[in-house]
DNA sequence: TTCATACTTCGATCCTAATCGAAGCATTAA
DNA sequence: TTAATGCTTCGATTAGGATCGAAGTATGAA
């Protein structure tokens, strides 16, 4: 009964409403500092940087100093991976906020987790990639295939520059809202990245929701089908 | 930041230690009386009480009366899934408990993850049944193939029987200790049991540890070769 | 009916931890 | 150097919730 890891120790960090402000904000994938952050959480600059650094004792956050700045993100993709995976199960047990704005549509759409794309867009993306044999899924190991090597060549992407220590090239992230798979991994990353730079997407500020132009919208159809 | 689900809830909810407690015990697939889980978590029955209401009005248990009983079990295998991705995170995260006692091996070989067969030898058995194909994996989904159908009746489960509604047959659950799959799902609940049924296996009580016999162990490695 | 078991509710206590004001430290700009 | 910004530490307050004793309810056994 008193064996193997401290779930309850998880479970505090993310328990108190301001440090779940905190993490929520940083799931967007940007860095903020603790200004920042104390704004989201609505309490003051004090009581954040405790949180931060307890939330930084338990291994979620990184800090990194610029300045007289420091900068917060989540440590690592695992952080994001188990806060959506939270989420899916909040939202069907039905632990919802109170006010689920008319940004829910758009944040269903398309979203961003971390650094990769999610919401149904994300979604569609994986099982495009899956359908056409770019990416080989078995079970969560999923690997890009020859074909999914030129793809991405296509795509403007160096297919070497994704290899990184200790990051997988692809992963499978469970969407709290279609309640499917999206992409992970450098990939997920790079792609986003790369959407960006086409233009064919745009970062909403001040929220976690991907804006897709008309033309990035026609352009991701194409290229990945359903 | 006001938008989504309430991840604040189910973090508190899991962040006490007594909860944490009562939902590693449920973890183990055995319904338990108030009276057991107040005994596992090492608080008073009334404690116990408040407690497992909260866990219920979050959706986290199913409580069953039986005559004078009341059984508590885990609400279903979401709960289950949730808690061992959080055991892994915080295994990875090096969030244990002060005391990881001797039957930490036994553990890590083969226990009991609500409902079905974890630890090496469940990521060894998901591993092979994948290889052979008699599970097809694209992403997290996994399916039983035609050969799969035929290599169950050979064990002697009856295919139709794992059809039961808003029960997947086969699912991916993360396993803590291997920071790799197993298999959940009908499917592994039934494997699981036909391992009892069949001698292969013992549950040894008061933990989560499965003991393989010998004669079992030579079947499991027969069956399930790597 | 009477008693026992299993659990819940109530009420009081106590303790942790979240919160913020005030002061301190660090970095940058002028 | 001085001033300003950004953040941390300290200390005191407060609130929420975990805890348990005592009493109450429900079910079953004798």
């Amino acid at each position: 009964m008193k064996e193997g890891p401290d779930i309850a120790l998880l479970g505090s960090l993310i328990g108190d409403p301001a440090r779940a402000n905190i993490l929520m904000a940083l799931l967007s994938g940007k860095a903020l500092t603790a200004t920042e952050l104390a704004a989201e959480a609505s309490v003051t600059l004090q009581t954040t940087s405790s949180h931060l650094k307890k939330l930084e004792a338990g291994g979620l956050l990184h800090r990194r100093k610029q300045g007289r700045h420091k900068y917060f993100t989540l440590a690592d993709d695992d952080v994001g991976s188990l806060l959506e995976s939270m989420l899916g199960f909040a939202a069907k047990k039905g632990h919802t906020r109170v006010r689920t704005g008319p940004k829910d549509p758009a944040l269903r759409n398309a979203r961003v987790c971390y650094n990769h794309l999610a919401g149904e867009m994300g979604v569609q993306m994986l099982d495009s990639l899956i359908r056409y044999e770019h990416i080989i899924g078995v079970d969560t190991e999923l690997t890009l295939s020859d074909q999914g090597i030129s793809f991405v060549e296509l795509l403007g992407i160096d297919p070497e520059a994704l290899k990184k220590p200790r990051r997988p090239v692809c992963k499978s992230c469970l969407d709290w809202s279609a309640r499917r798979s999206h992409l992970a991994g450098t990939l997920g990353t790079e792609l986003l990245n790369r959407f960006y730079s086409l233009g064919w997407a745009k970062r909403d500020e001040g929220s976690r929701i991907v804006t897709f132009t008309p033309k990035g919208s026609t352009q991701f159809q194409a290229h990945f089908p359903i």
